[in-house]
DNA sequence: ACTTATGCATAAGTTAATTATATATATATT
DNA sequence: AATATATATATAATTAACTTATGCATAAGT
């Protein structure tokens, strides 16, 4: 993922805000997807994105439902009631950490 | 380091925007000040701060000078020339970061 | 025929943290 | 006087989230 090592934590973060807009997803359509809307800045990798899929659906954030398109296989993923929650608490994480960021970046306290 | 994932990775960019800021400055002294300046939201445990100091030194990045304060030991670290481009560099990267992220987060994409 | 795209998976290695421990002096509290 | 907290640095063992590499399989483009 990404060029800097910033991103590294931030996964599960992504995958569940992607599918808190779009319901519904399949691993390769989470790639593309982040790296559409980043314009190519964020490559997500498949040696990052399945286990991670995988371990979300272990803790329950996350339901899994097969189905066969053009004789290929894809595993679609969507939240469940738990994975919804928990969305809401790591997006809030999110923001709390950029602002804690740009506190550090913006340094009024310099000039105090 | 904080109470989530998502500070893994940003350690040394705070590190050297302090040392940007405050030109010298000795470990024990970092970890006070990021507690401050994040009214607590983030701490620095000595065993992430210790190594990612003498990684950065050794990476020829922060220059060391021994002090002795009230018969107690400080390592003041300050910025190499190298180390200060790098930091513009890091902070390019972070601000970088947290615009992807919030491209992420504020989905004008699914509206579309 | 060959490459690129689609689609999932895992194993080995790396790295930045956490957690725990160690040492030592100074100051504040009971 | 004894004890705890603050100041100051350090490292070793472990964990977690990645990277890199590999593997399999079908579809579409050149």
């Amino acid at each position: 993922m990404g060029n800097s090592k910033l991103y590294k934590g931030s996964l599960n973060t992504i995958i569940l805000k992607l599918l808190e807009e779009s319901d519904k997803m399949y691993g390769y359509e989470i790639t593309q997807k982040v790296k559409e809307i980043t314009k190519g800045e964020l490559i997500i990798t498949e040696g990052a994105l399945y286990p991670a899929l995988h371990k979300l659906e272990a803790e329950g954030l996350l339901d899994v439902e097969m189905q066969k398109v053009d004789n290929r296989l894809r595993k679609y993923y969507k939240l469940t009631g738990k994975g919804l929650t928990e969305t809401a608490n790591r997006l809030a994480e999110l923001e709390e950490y950029i602002r804690t960021m740009q506190t550090i970046i913006n340094p009024n306290w310099s000039i105090s």
